[in-house]
DNA sequence: GTGAAAGCGCTAACAC
DNA sequence: GTGTTAGCGCTTTCAC
């Protein structure tokens, strides 16, 4: 590719004439006046007279002038740029949280950096690496608890990057904002609505384990909600399956099926709605009957629930409660001029029963 | 907010001591060597001895070094920043292309800046003087129709960013990439179908007029089955509805639904499957039944078809392929060295048949 | 193999 | 009310 600069109007290239974006330079040259005035002008800055404003306004526009944010975030040290890291948006649960996020950001001045961990965190490491070289102004994050572990001193927390953490309880030692929802509730309305229905052997399907903190958190409300009932927990109903991609999910599903015939469980709680319907798909596949032979209860409460035959009893998250805590909280925070407090939002849960429960077992 | 510079290493900020994010200046002064050295020893540039390389890289990890993107695309002219134009991200259609584009971009170093249009053409254009500013390398949009008529020499088409144009059939005198699914023959495909079964008069549920190339394609394929089955089209089964909003979509289909009275239509053809799924909501509140008394064939094939009762006739449109086919173009076009021949991608859509159409009426 | 210096386009402190 | 100028952090050309 050859490129010429010449007169620092136009640029030949590939042996066509292409017109070289304006800069305030090329403004100021036309309107004889200097840079700073144009600058000023486009800035509507005071102390400039009304004229010289009209006159430059307009020739920016007959000029087809874009202001070069790169060149003033490099001045300014703000891009209005905010991460947002999530899982997957191809989860249900996601795009209404990401809509928000994005809607209140623009109207606030502020674009968004989508980014896809599939709750991996090496992936979610590099792109935190990523986004810390562009600048952006401040990170809203589903985390892994990896990245604390990690990046205790390391890329987050060394950064001071306004951050707000979803879906995640406080951490202690870790400063940033949290909004999340109580997920050990979450769990505990589930086991407590299974047993109360006759349910004695009740599997929480979680992953590996110091995975995720919701997950960390559904576990003891699992427990807890069994201790309230007098009822010892057996390990073997909690089930650590692969929750990153498509493939091992559908692969853990398929093992925790089989496992019915050796442990009897009558019911399923799942981390999320995406979870339910491959353990709808892979039951119907086994001939295993929803919820005759088998109860299920969601997380998240996301449209798949009433889609879904039978219409799946789900633990309701506020997603959209969440989006937009998460983005005002953050651009509050950015734009905060006295020292910020942090803030932590919790949600709690509530369970929304529809048809996957065996009644009066 | 009161800041001090503090020999280029500390910044005062509200009291507290703060590190300020350590430059290629400060590991070139700790290495005793010039910022250039640093520059390419980062860059892994040849000339740079390796010891040098070691013991700078070394320096950077140490510092928690990231670089400032902001300076070095300032100064490249290049922000590996790719725009994403879609009209909403709540519509099952646009999740997985999204993924694709974003998973696909990053492998090869570029990151998603994600705009929602809600087929508006304000809020389009509001972007795209963003994206502009912003510096973008590449813009993938769903545009609507109007972009094209107002930005003829205007932002598109002025700046010359490399684009690629999604679900849109290309439009004369516009340069640019286009990927989409042959809508025509998609609308067509429903059409024949449900003359088929003996359906006469249907209805085709689209926008108003010259808002989407999608949509005027879909009438031209309705109109063309009708006329090879020797029917006359009547102007009042096209529908013109309202997209953009949640609100107006549910207010244009109560409307459509009190119609039926005075044009008794046996079915609807809509233009996606969020418009169906709409459409069976206020069935049910009118007791119209699917399909029964009332046919109705989806658009895109998302997964809502499945999870819909009873399962929504769709025309697929390859939704992958089109992400697949625009990032790869477009990032094909971003690194072209020479000239770019602007490519046309298009879709051949499918008919998939479930039961939301009345056989033989 | 390394250093010196220009400059990307912009803002803002300082001058008048 | 407007001009002059330094400098944000980086890459890259040109010396040596």
């Amino acid at each position: 590719m050859y490129v010429y600069n010449y007169a620092n109007v136009c640029i030949v290239l590939w042996g066509r004439i292409m017109k070289k974006s304006p800069t305030i330079k090329d403004i100021a040259r036309k309107a004889g006046v200097n840079i700073s005035t144009v600058s000023r002008a486009l800035a509507d800055h005071p102390h400039i007279s009304e004229d010289k404003k009209k006159q430059i306004r307009k020739l920016a526009a007959d000029l087809n002038y874009h202001r070069n944010d790169l060149a003033k975030s490099l001045r300014v040290k703000k891009t209005h740029v905010i991460g947002l890291i999530i899982p997957d948006i191809q989860n249900p649960f996601y795009p209404s949280i990401t809509r928000i996020i994005e809607d209140q950001a623009q109207e606030r001045g502020y674009n968004i950096l989508l980014c896809h961990s599939d709750f991996d965190p090496q992936k979610e490491n590099n792109y935190l690496s990523v986004l810390l070289s562009r600048q952006i102004d401040g990170l809203i994050i589903f985390p892994t608890l990896k990245i604390f572990r990690n990046n205790k001193r390391g890329i987050v927390a060394g950064k001071k990057i306004p951050t707000v953490f979803l879906d995640t309880a406080p951490l202690p030692g870790i400063e940033g904002n949290y909004v999340f929802t109580d997920n050990k509730h979450g769990s505990y309305l589930a086991v407590k609505y299974l047993l109360e229905n006759g349910h004695k052997s009740i599997v929480l399907f979680t992953s590996e384990k110091g995975l995720l903190s919701s997950l960390e958190q559904m576990e003891e409300g699992y427990i807890q909600a069994f201790r309230e009932a007098g009822i010892r927990v057996q390990n073997k109903c909690i089930f650590r399956g692969e929750l990153e991609e498509k493939k091992g999910l559908e692969r853990s599903v398929k093992k925790l099926l089989n496992k019915k015939k050796s442990i009897n469980y009558s019911a399923i709680i799942c981390n999320s709605d995406v979870v339910a319907r491959v353990i709808y798909e892979q039951a119907a596949l086994m001939d295993i009957n929803i919820p005759d032979s088998l109860s299920v209860v969601g997380y998240d409460n996301t449209f798949l629930c009433s889609y879904l035959d039978p219409p799946l009893t789900s633990v309701h998250q506020p997603g959209d409660a969440l989006g937009h805590q998460a983005i005002n909280i953050l651009i509050s925070q950015i734009q905060s001029e006295i020292p910020w407090q942090y803030r932590t939002v919790s949600f709690t849960p509530e369970l929304v029963v529809r048809n996957s429960v065996k009644q009066n077992v």
